[in-house]
DNA sequence: TAGCATGTCAAACATACGTTAGTTAGCCTT
DNA sequence: AAGGCTAACTAACGTATGTTTGACATGCTA
């Protein structure tokens, strides 16, 4: 099992700008048509390359995903992991909560490719590439839970509803605008309030 | 352009039972790996046959993958109408809500590979199967957006986020759940109380 | 200026795919 | 008993895919 493509210790600045497009191009690809319906050829010629080529910069076409899978998460975590670490420490669950949203959606919403791949795709990829990629997600699943653990200790959680229900209803909603939100149809700001609400107080007029 | 199979005149009970098998198979195998990425001879042989012997019951692999994403959306359509009709007349838009919410979670995940691999794959499919299939899903929405006018109408729906937000929002987490949710952890009641509840009333404890 | 690493290319390889064609065993009707 | 329909089979075809190989420019280094 040797390395084939050249050590990664020296990286040209062509070698990884065409690397990034690569990563770019095929991220919408994998988002649009699906891993197995996208060919290497049509990444090569989106990033303005031929096929072979890619070889020099990736061992494989599942090496391209799993890069794929972790930018895409990545960009997620890192934007709200920020948010919620720039509150004052005496922040509530809730200010907390609502600074995690912000960033999920905003990361999320400014690296659709990457995260609409991984989302659309995930539960499609080939067995190694999904052991490899789970990891990453447990952490970042492991990081909303004990938001939400706290909010429930601290009482502000509804007592009517379990913790995981919670979490996985509102992170697979979250996850989801992806698919529809509209940048055109009204400003991000506007935007990430009403999901705010609604997750906190519901979508009905309180009876 | 003539029909190479028989014509749908007549058909046996073997006949039926194996093109439902195929179509079952087929759903599943389109759930978990992608639309692309599943091969007839998959198909062929999970329905325990040989993968000519699908072309005496399809004309082609994408005439199967509209019969798999038709069947994904009638089964959610069919379960909320007949619930949200068996309701009195004078019902509130929120009993109505209420009882598509349910519907729809019942048809989800009670063909859970149909509806999953609707979900999963539509973004991904040729473009001649999305335009076919269009017209189904844009009738289902339209239902929707009648039932949450009505609530807006009436006053019940809170006035400071948009309809349209809300429904795609709502609809876009309810669908979420056939990827997560676990029948053996509560029962569905148990689990439609708890969903309604958060898309009503939100999650967090009023201030 | 000679030599070497870099990034890309064209061409080929083996494999796997959707689909087609021709055949056949069992069953119903006559 | 004969004929025809049904539902499956086997075998093949053409095409497209991921990947490999060896050659070729370009620019840096000695």
């Amino acid at each position: 099992m040797t390395t084939k493509t050249r050590e990664a210790s020296v990286r040209t600045e062509a070698d990884t700008a065409t690397r990034e497009r690569i990563l770019l191009e095929a991220s919408r690809l994998f988002r649009h048509h699906g891993y197995a319906a996208t060919t290497l050829r049509e990444v090569a010629d989106a990033a303005g390359i031929k096929a072979g080529s890619i070889y020099y910069h990736f061992e494989s076409k599942e090496q391209i995903l799993g890069e794929v899978l972790d930018k895409g998460i990545q960009a997620v975590a890192d934007a709200v992991r920020q948010r919620v670490e720039s509150l004052p420490k005496d922040a509530t669950a809730r200010m907390k909560v609502a600074a995690a949203i912000e960033g999920h959606l905003w990361g999320l919403l400014h690296h659709g490719d990457f995260t609409s791949a991984n989302i659309r795709i995930y539960g499609q990829i080939p067995l190694a590439a999904k052991n490899r990629h789970r990891k990453v997600r447990r952490e970042y699943a492991d990081y909303w839970d004990a938001l939400l653990d706290e909010a429930t200790r601290r009482g502000e959680l509804r007592r009517d509803i379990g913790a995981t229900v919670a979490r996985l209803f509102v992170i697979g909603a979250l996850n989801w605008t992806v698919e529809w939100y509209n940048p055109q149809k009204g400003s991000f700001d506007d935007f990430v309030k009403q999901i705010t609400t609604i997750v906190f107080d519901g979508t009905f007029v309180r009876e």
